[in-house]
RNA sequence: GGGCGUAUAGCUCAGUGGUAGAGCACUAUGUUGACAUCGUAGGGGUCGCAAGUUCAAUCCUUGCUACGCCCACCA
């Protein structure tokens, strides 16, 4: 028993780790439930680099939070975990790595460089799966999960191959997104557009052979504002290092100051002047006659608009850079170069491998650094006169959002996978409701995103990742299949080389609610856990992955991974910006858990996590709720030294006094708002439930209610709403609980984290719930009295009350010890009061007068009173010209005016009796 | 350019068609069989602005203002 006795303060850090490394060790995370209905959630894999932060802190609370509770009512709970290879990520850990000691990737085969790459993770990998378990996040480690694992290297493969067959996945050359920085494309989604300070340049393009022509101005009424004759167009760029690439110059079909020179041609004004090349001026609908002078050059290589724009009138793409972004140093000499591209252009057919081939770059700027030939491209054309002018001007640039270098549009082949055709299912199932979006505004968002999908880019030219299951014929014909015995049985006799990119990490983790399962081996696990019940993740991540899942699950298996998506906001820094390291301003959930233990920053997450908004870090909080523990403590340990213990039983022990009744039907109450509250994913009304039961309701009156009468009835009801109290706190605060649970009883064998949730089996008493809300009330309203007219709260005081109700008398004489040592009155006679000087003090329907001869300020008294009457009064009056108002009669609702009936007979009562007390003042 | 969200007590945030709540902070205070990481009592808000709907609006509608986020190809 000494053991088990608590301490006086609760330490956090003494308890966590042994009641995490208990449950653990002892497979409490999923325990065998074979018969139980199972609720499966999927944790968002964290990147194997990374490390927790407050984002994950407040991502996988809730998750816990949801899944102990599944846990603790009785279902075969499984929280899948596991990690995310993160290609990009984990590839630049390790040549970063690399660079610190003078290596780097190059110097490696790519076999090597991966054999590195899984030495690094099984030394540092595990950094974040730690630092979950400080969380106290109960996942089931035992099938810990890598999206490089061998089993979902198959699975990824298998998907590869079927959308492949299906025509869902393809390869093609279209304009994609490059990061000159790694090297490698990327997904739209992986690129950040931000406002930057740039220039636009304005640049003459003279007509071929000395031509010229009026340009004229008009205004909106026709009339002339401006005329000149001009052997030029004027052209506006942000980037003219791209004019080197220019295949045409196009204007609006309706633009009447350039329909004289359309079909013209025009020169590039930049190289060696004998071999400038000369472009059409054609028409295309993108232009704005309004902007810029309503003439764009066409770049099909290097700019998503123009490559539409070339694509449509067949002008030929030149790439000007290679895959650093420099410009391209390979290929013929340029002179040569130039005037190939010159007839091929001339001639309207063109093969775009040829034209790829042509690096239409001057010798003077190949090898440069885009910036550099920039620099160089405006200066030699300023030199010659032909430049108009520059503006500065805010510009949006594309960034990638891992090199955080300026992304390159390039014309490359990669692989696509048809995602307008696999966002239909998900759609639809959004649409219909078979997958709820939660908080529901999200919905529109996602429909946007959805309805207007771009093809998918999932090749990254990276070696850390899932190496494309495609092999090449040298004529570039293409086989895919599962491995490469099978790919050459499709090639037959032709030699076959596999395809050195491997996939978007994103393509891979779009499986993870079924391939975690053991799809498409272990058919029996899969379908007992897919489809999830639940995803939860950071609408940061909507498009990134939620979305995905959708489409890859309805693509692999048919079903929607899960039919409800809970999306919750970012953790914001105290003053409200975003959390950056380069900010400096990062809170550190490590830290916050040394100081305020695990649960208090738990019961933070769940108590902040409001449908939809961001959270404000804020520590004060926190402590907030590690006091909170503490009051939870000490009320156990109160508890416990009256002989306060476990309980037997799951249903609420009987009751006879009006205080246990009332206290199970606070349970019963709580439950209730608990249980709803989980069911709508309101975490922040179920902590607080449980909050203020706790607190308000248990410490504040409860315990105050009973001390001093520690009979049988008293300690079992209080024994078992005390284990009431830790099995619906648990889900939030699980270290404390577990604690609590164990110290209050021999529970070995049934520890709290697979106790059984709350089953009172009675209901709320009325009557019993009207009497101590009646005692509350006269405790309270003595204390208020006696604080405002300056007399010692401790003081005892004599009590009467002439005529009391039926009802109150009963209060009264039920409750002897309540109103002697809450009230602090040697009782309350039900006789009249001597004459002199006395406070009054009502609750319910009784004045009760209590002398207080030579102590009392009858003033002060007065004061009060009259204070509380002038508020009834008021009230009373507000109410009573609502009343008397016939349209509120007749339009408002019964119910309405029947509360605001009995409002004012209150209001009017309570009036009644303070100005008969102030009259008994004198 | 489109979409979304937020404006409620000093701060951080809940909330409801019938004239508002919590935590922290603040003021006073420390007596009662756990707890000063606490107890008791108290002060503090024309619920962003304007109009409309309604018997009644902080809550519904519209407009405005401010702030935030996401998406988007204006050279």
């Amino acid at each position: 028993m000494t053991d088990s006795t608590l301490d006086k303060t609760f330490d956090p850090a003494a308890i966590e780790a042994k009641w995490y490394a208990h449950w653990e060790a002892n497979g409490l995370f999923r325990p065998e439930r074979p018969d139980a209905q199972p609720y499966t959630i999927v944790n968002p894999p964290p990147n194997v680099t990374g490390s927790l932060h407050i984002g994950h802190a407040l991502d996988n609370t809730l998750q816990d939070v949801v899944i102990r509770y599944e846990r603790l009512r009785g279902k075969d709970a499984l929280w899948v975990v596991g990690t995310d290879h993160a290609g990009i990520a984990t590839q630049m850990v390790v040549e970063r790595q690399f660079e610190a000691s003078q290596d780097k990737r190059t110097n490696y085969t790519r076999e090597a460089f991966i054999d590195k790459v899984w030495e690094w993770k099984h030394e540092s990998g595990g950094t974040i799966t730690g630092q979950l378990r400080r969380l106290g996040c109960s996942m089931d480690w035992s099938r810990e999960q890598f999206t490089m694992d061998p089993h979902f290297t198959k699975a990824v493969v298998k998907v590869f191959v079927d959308l492949f067959n299906q025509g869902l996945i393809y390869r093609d050359k279209r304009l994609v997104n490059w990061d000159p920085a790694l090297k490698t494309a990327i997904s739209d989604l992986e690129v950040e557009n931000r406002d930057v300070a740039g220039h636009m340049w304005h640049f003459k393009y003279p007509l071929a052979s000395g031509e010229s022509y009026t340009y004229i101005e008009r205004d909106a009424d026709g009339a002339v504002v401006f005329e000149e004759v001009r052997d030029y167009i004027s052209i506006a760029t942000t980037r003219p290092e791209t004019m080197l690439g220019d295949g045409a110059v196009a204007v609006h079909p309706d633009d009447p100051r350039y329909a004289p020179i359309v079909g013209k041609l025009c020169e590039i004004p930049v190289g060696p002047k004998a071999q400038r090349r000369l472009i059409p001026i054609i028409t295309d609908l993108y232009p704005d006659p309004d902007f810029g002078s309503g003439a764009v050059k066409i770049t099909g290589a290097h700019d998503a608009n123009d490559y539409d724009v070339a694509r449509r009138n067949g002008i030929p793409m030149y790439r000007l850079m290679d895959e650093a972004a420099q410009m391209r140093a390979d290929g013929a000499p340029y002179a040569e170069v130039s005037a190939r591209a010159q007839a091929i252009a001339a001639s309207g057919a063109f093969d775009p491998a040829e034209i790829d081939a042509l690096n239409l770059v001057p010798e003077a700027y190949r090898g440069l650094d885009r910036y550099a030939a920039r620099k160089a491209v405006i200066a030699d054309i300023d030199a010659e006169g032909l430049m108009i002018a520059v503006e500065d001007k805010m510009i949006v640039q594309p960034f990638g959002d891992r090199g955080g270098v300026v992304i390159e549009p390039m014309l490359t082949d990669q692989w696509y996978v048809n995602a307008a055709e696999l966002a239909k299912a998900p759609l639809d199932a959004v649409r219909t409701g078979a997958v709820e979006i939660v908080p529901k505004s999200w919905e529109k968002t996602f429909f946007n995103w959805m309805e207007n999908i771009q093809p998918w880019c999932v090749s990254r030219q990276l070696w850390w990742g899932h190496q494309i299951p495609a092999w090449y014929a040298d004529d570039g014909e293409i086989f895919v299949a599962e491995d490469e015995a099978a790919a050459q049985a499709l090639a037959g006799d032709l030699k076959i080389t596999r395809d050195e990119d491997v996939l978007d990490t994103w393509f891979s983790s779009a499986l993870w609610p079924f391939a975690t399962l053991g799809w498409p081996d272990d058919a029996e696990l899969a379908k007992r856990h897919y489809p999830n019940d639940l995803l939860i993740s950071g609408f940061d991540i909507l498009f990134f992955w939620d979305a995905r899942m959708m489409m890859m699950g309805q693509a692999m298996t048919g079903q929607n991974p899960w039919p409800r998506l809970y999306l919750h906001g970012l953790v914001r820094a105290p003053d409200g910006q975003k959390m950056s390291k380069s900010k400096g301003n990062v809170v550190d959930p490590l830290g916050l858990i040394d100081q305020f233990g695990a649960d208090a920053l738990r019961f933070f997450m769940a108590a902040m996590e409001s449908q939809g908004r961001d959270i404000k870090m804020d520590e004060r909080r926190v402590e907030g709720y590690r006091n909170f523990a503490t009051k939870l403590w000490n009320a156990a340990r109160f508890c416990q030294s009256n002989g306060i213990g476990a309980s037997a039983s799951l249903a609420a022990p009987a009751a006879t006094s009006a205080v246990n009744k009332w206290i199970i039907g606070e349970v019963v109450e709580t439950l209730a708002t608990l249980d709803q509250a989980m069911a709508d994913l309101r975490f922040d009304a179920a902590a607080n439930a449980v909050y203020h039961f706790v607190w308000d309701q248990f410490c504040d009156w409860y315990i105050e209610l009973i001390k001093g009468n520690f009979d049988a009835e008293t300690k079992a009801v209080a024994g078992w709403v005390l284990d009431q109290i830790l099995v619906m706190l648990h889900p939030f605060m699980p270290f404390v609980t577990e604690e609590l649970w164990s110290k209050l009883g021999d529970r070995a064998d049934y520890p709290l984290i697979t106790a059984k949730w709350p089953e009172p089996g009675v209901g709320v008493d009325a009557a019993a719930k009207a009497e101590v809300d009646w005692l509350i009330a006269l405790v309270g309203n003595l204390r208020t009295a006696k604080n405002e007219l300056g007399i010692n709260p401790g003081a005892k005081l004599d009590a009467f009350l002439p005529e009391p109700s039926a009802v109150t008398r009963g209060n009264i004489e039920r409750n002897p010890a309540v109103i002697e040592r809450l009230a602090r009155l040697n009782g309350i006679r039900f006789e009249p009061a001597p004459a002199g000087a006395a406070m009054q003090i009502g609750a319910g329907d009784a004045n009760i007068i209590v002398p207080l001869a030579g102590v009392i300020d009858i003033a002060a008294e007065k004061a009060r009173l009259t204070k509380a009457l002038e508020s009834s009064t008021k009230e009373a009056k507000s109410l009573e010209g609502r009343l008397s108002n016939p349209a509120f009669a007749e339009k408002a609702k019964p119910e309405a005016v029947e509360k605001a009936r009995a409002d004012h007979a209150l209001h009017q009562a309570e009036a009644t009796r303070l100005a008969a007390a102030l009259a008994r003042l004198g």
